[in-house]
DNA sequence: CATGAATGAGGATTCATTCAT
DNA sequence: TATGAATGAATCCTCATTCAT
């Protein structure tokens, strides 16, 4: 058992380093990372500017830790959800669902992740990709292969789809309103995406 | 009639302009706005830094130009052909189509449209909504009205539709693969899309 | 014939890029590389500090710039009197009288290119004896090699010879009394070099 | 008598001082002093940052005491040879080869203080001056004045020869090659040094 | 119209130093 | 005594912008 002086500095610095990552996130996702300011952010923290420093070796180590700590947050948030459900169908609802909900609690982190995607940076591009492995792999397999092996859904390409399913997602949640809202709503999106692969013998009239 | 050195000087003018904005498009597609540099525009555009000074009063303003001015050609490229199309399912696949081969020919413009969408900065979000303002009437009327109207379509939320619509052409055109190829297949994303919406009374295999 | 502005325009960047590297000569001997000032620097030749930016890419390039600039001034100083000179002795001599002269009309220049020598900067040290190679050779060939065959000198190891000529030179230069006189008189250090090296009348082989 | 532990405890404390120095020492040489980096410091000696702070108020006291502790050594390493030795022509082979000995043990202290002589800054010269006056007073007196009494030496000005004696004794020190090894040859630079000072058989009249 | 020298605000980063534990 | 988190002054460098030619 460590000291309590060991347990309570190592409290406190887990404590700082998480402050840092919230004030970079919201500084990040409102002034883009080049436009992102090291002092705000360490002010806004409550520290001066070496502290950033004292927990992350640059401004691109920062933006790296942030993409990787809100990917992580995001992916385990999903997926929890999406095992539970019994079905692909219901996994895709919930695929949405849940990931309209975290951004919705997260509206900054999701903001920083779409502007690493769709800016001028590879190597953000691929810290994203490669943080985010494991979703886009429980989408093309749990559900995508499962409900057309299940003969829910068409017959399809499966890495196709499970593109254009992250484009929708990703391109819906960044169509937030005043107030970080997304504007779109989930069930609409939802219903739009699932009958972009469902298969349709007769017609169905039970959705969302 | 102006005389012939004026015609010429005007047409000197008109040439430096285009250049500068095409040097603009590669600059700000690769770097993206904030990590632009002014002084690279103009020397790939065979002119000193100074020059870009005479033709847009700062660098934002040649942002704004360069939105305005692609927009204008994207909006102009993809109408021609979507309202040369007869019915509102032909149309929507011209829609994608048509973008997708405007994307592939202008590729740095491209980005600079999806970045100013994506990025940090809310007026150059306007100025592409502003832009496109023409782009998104025409798919809300001319193609999701009409096709409801004719029993093409099912009845849907058209201006919900429409952002979806828009996101997944959006999304699809980021996601170039090396030598600026999208690597959505447009026939798959247009599948996908107007499974989403048509209606469905019985099977079609009439596709694309 | 260029024009007579693009005459005058390279008049003007000639001079200013002058007056940085004679204020850079000032900062540098006075503060030494580390301490120097960048913004010291500009202000004390009358400039901005991003000026020097048009003229050197770094702080590190400017030092080279004037390790260069003042060996060459130094090396051709130093020569043109050397070598006008009739036998080594004379020569030797003169290598004391001018380098000693040189080193007073420019204490800064002399103080840089000494604490460039016994800097940490490896690539100083490099640059330094790059910069005077050719004075080194005139020393071994002019005037040790000559003043040996001609039985001035005793057979000597020309090389370690060299080197210790040019350390007494450099550690009198660094020896400077207030207002920048060299404190050690120059016929003195002469005299004592002269006589480490000179023929005597009978041999002598009592050495270590 | 202290008790026990007290003596243990300043054991501990001046076993810690000593490697601080030791420390500082090799990064002070390799870095210069503006160079050097209190935290590498304390890091290399096996203690954390502040630790340096508990013994010397400032890196600029840190580097006072070293320059202080190396000369110490230093002159007490020289002087104990020198003094051993009978006459002045010994004395002065001791002078260097002890003096290269002690170099070639302690390269880093020897870098320090070399680094200290030819920087910017006049503290630190001074403190170089005052720690090695016992020296300089040594070879002016024992060896220099002691040599010409007897006859073995030229009349010759004291103050200007030990100034020359020195300034080839640290110009030999720091042309250090691979390995630390001084590059010169300690009995060539001997030969040297004494040859310019040594009374010849017959008397010449002809110099500078 | 084209030029490019000069400007100076702005920002990332370093690091000696302090001090509570 | 030893620690290391926090500090913030200091500095190199970038680059949009101006303007005289």
């Amino acid at each position: 058992m460590p000291r309590p002086t060991e347990a309570t500095r190592e409290e406190v610095a887990s404590e700082t380093r998480q402050r840092l990552l919230d004030a970079a996130a919201e500084e990040f996702a409102r002034e883009g990372y080049v436009g992102a300011n090291i002092n705000r952010i360490s002010q806004a923290a409550g520290f001066a500017k070496g502290t950033v420093y004292n927990y992350f070796p640059s401004k691109h180590a920062l933006m790296l830790a942030l993409i990787d700590e809100t990917a992580a947050a995001h992916v385990d948030f999903v997926l929890r959800r999406v095992e539970a459900e019994p079905d692909p169908v219901r996994r895709l609802k919930q695929f949405f669902g849940a990931g309209f909900a975290f951004v919705e609690r997260n509206p900054a982190r999701a903001r920083v992740i779409i502007s690493a995607l769709y800016g001028p940076d590879d190597e953000f591009k691929t810290q994203v990709y490669e943080a985010y492995k494991l979703l886009l792999v429980t989408i093309a397999q749990d559900i995508l292969d499962a409900g057309v092996a299940g003969g829910d859904f068409r017959p399809i390409d499966r890495d196709v789809v499970t593109a254009l399913l992250m484009t929708v997602y990703l391109g819906s949640c960044s169509q937030l309103g005043p107030g970080g809202k997304i504007w779109l709503d989930p069930s609409q999106v939802t219903t739009f995406a699932l009958d972009g692969i469902r298969l349709r013998e007769r017609p169905r009239d039970d959705e969302v």
